[in-house]
DNA sequence: TGCAATGTACAACGATCGTTTTACATTGGT
DNA sequence: ACCAATGTAAAACGATCGTTGTACATTGCA
């Protein structure tokens, strides 16, 4: 595994378990088991790291939910908290921590949303054979909630949301 | 308005837009307008505060909570986000930032999201004649995804999970 | 009149922050 | 054989962190 990967998955792992601000840079070196010279090297600052490491997250995101149907959306959320576990967002934590004044991971955040917005319309479409924004704004905020609520509400949560989207799409297509 | 109160208004404001850890004690004396003699004298340490700070909040959103109708639930939500802003849920941030190790932080988080899912329950209750756990579950989950997908939709997001909880409790009468 | 409480201003504490510097070791390709 | 690249270890940078100490002003009640 070369340096810069490496230090990528410590520093989304140790983000998302602790949180960016609360992350230091020494804790990052010796996750990463690198010296701090080599990290700068690769990573430019501290910033510049939390945009990468939102972009990778998208990009293992958005692979995961290349999906044919609604019902498989909420599927491949069960699996992603499943294996990344339940800590809310890292997107929206990300953009939360920093006020929305860090412009590279303002955009990365951007980017990522809209990507997601975009999925969820066209597997929307696909599933009626036509457009429907409303129905996929509701498909969004019931994963989006999904997400949220696992925090403290576990699974539980991610069913729940499955079936009542399940609801909407049948009343949909009448 | 007494010093505690001007603390802890300024205080729910900055950790909100700029996060907790994000936040200096020197910004926060100067929002306040005190010197950090009296900062600490009324709020202990900054873990204290913002645990104050969550309580004081759990307060406010819970007075605005306080309705017979599941419609209502996402009414007042609109509301709240109208005057409050977009910006998630600081109770979730808040656990987030800290890594959930913070003590005093983490019970308040939980204490709050306890309330959160009683009252969805209750209202359900109310509103069908009878409890509906799952429904209760549905109805969090949208309620969390508005106030999540708020931040990068806007409005409408809540909007649409008003519509889809109505077409839910609908179904749910049958 | 006087004491206790409550406030201010401001310097200082040690710790830690993100980042850079210095000096040196290892390696792969021409 | 040698240069360039890539890595390490460790100290140091100035800034800022949360918190406390010192010294003094104001006020309300006994």
């Amino acid at each position: 595994m070369d340096m810069t990967t490496k230090l990528i998955v410590a520093a989304e792992r140790l983000f998302d378990r602790h949180g960016y601000m609360a992350t230091g840079m020494d804790r990052l070196t010796e996750a990463a088991g690198m010296s701090s010279r080599t990290l700068y090297k690769h990573a430019g600052n501290k910033a510049q790291l939390m945009a990468r490491v939102l972009m990778e997250r998208n990009r293992r995101f958005m692979a995961r939910f290349e999906v044919q149907t609604v019902d498989a959306l909420f599927a491949a959320l069960e699996d992603w908290v499943r294996v990344e576990g339940t800590r809310g967002c890292l997107f929206l934590r990300s953009r939360a921590e920093t006020g929305g004044d860090t412009p590279e991971i303002a955009e990365a955040v951007a980017a990522h949303k809209a990507a997601f917005h975009r999925r969820i319309e066209q597997v929307v479409e696909a599933n009626l054979g036509h457009e429907d924004p409303i129905l996929a704004e509701q498909v969004l905020v019931l994963l989006e909630g999904a997400t949220h609520a696992a925090v403290y509400r576990g699974a539980d949560a991610v069913s729940a949301a499955r079936a009542a989207a399940s609801i909407l799409i049948a009343k949909a297509r009448t």
